[in-house]
RNA sequence: GCCGCAUUCGUCUAGUGGCCUAGGACACCUCCCUCUCAAGGAGGAGAUCAAGGGUUCGACUCCCUUAUGCGGUACCA
């Protein structure tokens, strides 16, 4: 029990996007490493060639980056353990299958893909063990020149124990138990001279140092085997910690990568580039996936990463499945906003605004951070917020202009009133515009809600828009004047 | 089917034998504030701690059984 240096790593294949589980997992391993003043890895498990999918790995490193997950060692950067491909380390794993089937514990199977399914089938439905039958595991030196003679291409077997049981110990849930007898002849190596995931993380965990395995809890059974292959190749077998498995927000069954709709036929999201494009704070994000399956204490629930590194300790993750909340992911992402200086809001909305087809300035955006910053869940909210300041016209329907109870000649009146006092202001500012339609408010007899409705109407063309005053400083006069004027003839065609 | 893991308000959780007539957060509801919507403030409702057995003076906390959920059972990871 000496003091290892810490090594975690994170091992994704890229089958597929980035997604919430995968950046879960990521983040821990992460914290864990920065918080013990460790290392943490990245290494690209691409031994799956039919289902390899180029774009996951750029869309990984992408995710990653954002998320402010900085890794010590792989992919574009090296390190003294590379390569951190698994198809650059081939030579590796056949040496070390090799290895085993010398030794005797593994051999070599040369099973038709078409055998074993139809062995699988006749299993189906009948109690008792699973898996391969091990039909090649006793072959006669005749019967394995005979194959090879067909020119069949083996896989390479691990030969597990028939008897007895095997123990590990997960960091999480204590010792677990499987009896031999349970578990099967797995693949190490594939006929293409591919390692399956087992060989491939026990040899590359290995290689690489790590000194703690911190992983989904989809890979808890497989453990007990790759505890055989640790004891099989006579190597150290790191600590393992399986984290619970994230559920979907509906509580049934693994978070999908697959697209789902939620119940308002909302599509959910899920991979980090989607919540990204979203408006997404980074560091809500971080908060939030910090929080599927660990905590700190009662109270906290809002920690930056630095405190986040300082107090994450894997003692404290829980060892239950949970579902996802978008509610608190939304509720959270809000919190975080109305966090941000006004000048960072400005510059993270700029760019969202451009990719929603607004055509924003920085000094427009930044005046209407105040009034908006609050009204934000999400960065591409504001679009709806502030759009109607990006066109030239706008467009409503005219009875909107009749909040409340109003008539068409009052809310003209109204309007045109409004228009004048405008007009006549002699600085266009936000202070002094208050105070003018207030006065008239006082004046006219109506309700500030009524009164100021209208208006709102008139100049943003929704019933629900930013603070007036402000949007109409920022507007501008001549296009307040303008709209409000346009608002007067169009109650003319209503009546 | 078999194996494994789990099980506290709708959801995420606090809780490591007495502090629990179970605390917090999201969501929900009411009220206040208010130019709309938010934000904020004050309240409310919501959990016989999966069920049944033990152990103990005492169990949400320990043990067993059952149920349910999830995961695994591939030349996928």
């Amino acid at each position: 029990m000496t003091t290892q240096p810490v090594r975690v790593r994170i091992a994704p294949s890229p089958t597929g996007y980035f997604h919430l589980g995968g950046a879960r997992t990521a983040l821990y391993n992460f914290l864990f490493a920065r918080h013990n003043g460790g290392r943490f890895i990245l290494r690209i498990e691409d031994t799956d060639r039919t289902r390899y999918h180029p774009e996951a790995i750029s869309d990984l490193l992408e995710s990653l980056r954002w998320l402010g997950l900085w890794w010590d060692e792989g992919p574009e950067i090296g390190g003294e353990y590379g390569p951190y491909y698994q198809s650059d380390r081939l030579p590796l794993y056949q040496e070390y299958a090799a290895k085993l089937v010398q030794e005797g514990h593994a051999y070599r199977c040369y099973c038709s893909p078409e055998r074993l399914a139809s062995l699988r089938a006749e299993q189906r439905g009948q109690d008792g063990t699973a898996g391969y039958d091990r039909h090649c595991r006793f072959l006669t030196s005749k019967q394995i020149a005979d194959y090879e003679a067909r020119g069949i291409r083996p896989v390479i077997r691990l030969a597990v124990p028939l008897e007895g049981t095997t123990t590990f110990t997960d960091a999480l849930r204590g010792d677990i138990v499987v009896q031999n007898s349970q578990l099967d002849d797995l693949v190490l190596l594939k006929s293409d001279g591919f390692p399956t995931y087992h060989l491939g993380v026990v040899v590359d965990d290995h290689l690489m140092a790590i000194s703690h395995v911190i992983r989904g809890e989809e890979w808890l059974s497989s453990s007990p085997k790759h505890v055989l292959l640790y004891q099989a190749l006579g190597w150290e077998m790191p600590v393992h910690a399986h984290l619970p498995v994230i559920l979907d927000p509906s509580g049934k069954g693994k978070l999908s990568k697959r697209k789902k709709k939620d119940a308002d036929g909302q599509e959910q999201l899920t991979y980090i580039h989607e919540f990204r494009e979203e408006g997404y704070l980074p560091e809500a994000m971080v908060n939030f996936l910090a929080l599927v399956g660990w905590s700190l204490d009662a109270e906290h629930e809002f920690f930056g990463r630095d405190e986040l590194i300082r107090s994450f300790d894997l003692s404290r993750v829980s060892k239950s499945p949970g579902a996802l909340s978008y509610d608190k992911l939304e509720f959270m992402n809000a919190a975080y906003i109305r966090s941000l200086g006004k000048n960072d809001l400005a510059s993270r909305l700029l760019p969202v605004l451009k990719a929603e087809g607004i055509d924003a300035d920085i000094d427009s955006v930044l005046a209407f951070v105040p009034h908006i910053q609050e009204r934000l869940k999400v960065l591409t909210d504001a679009r709806d917020w502030i759009d109607f300041a990006y066109v030239d016209e706008i467009h409503y329907d005219p009875t909107e202009l009749l909040q409340k109870k109003l008539t068409p000649a009052q809310a003209s009146a109204l309007l045109s009133e409004t228009a004048a006092a405008i007009e006549a202001l002699p600085v266009f500012e936000e202070g002094e515009i208050e105070a003018t339609l207030r006065a008239l408010v006082e004046a006219s007899g109506l309700k500030a809600r009524e009164y100021f409705g209208s208006i709102r109407v008139a100049v943003t063309g929704k019933a629900v828009a930013p603070p007036l005053f402000g949007s109409l400083a920022i507007l501008g006069r001549e296009r307040s004047v303008s709209r409000l004027r346009r608002a007067v003839s169009l109650l003319q065609t209503l009546s």
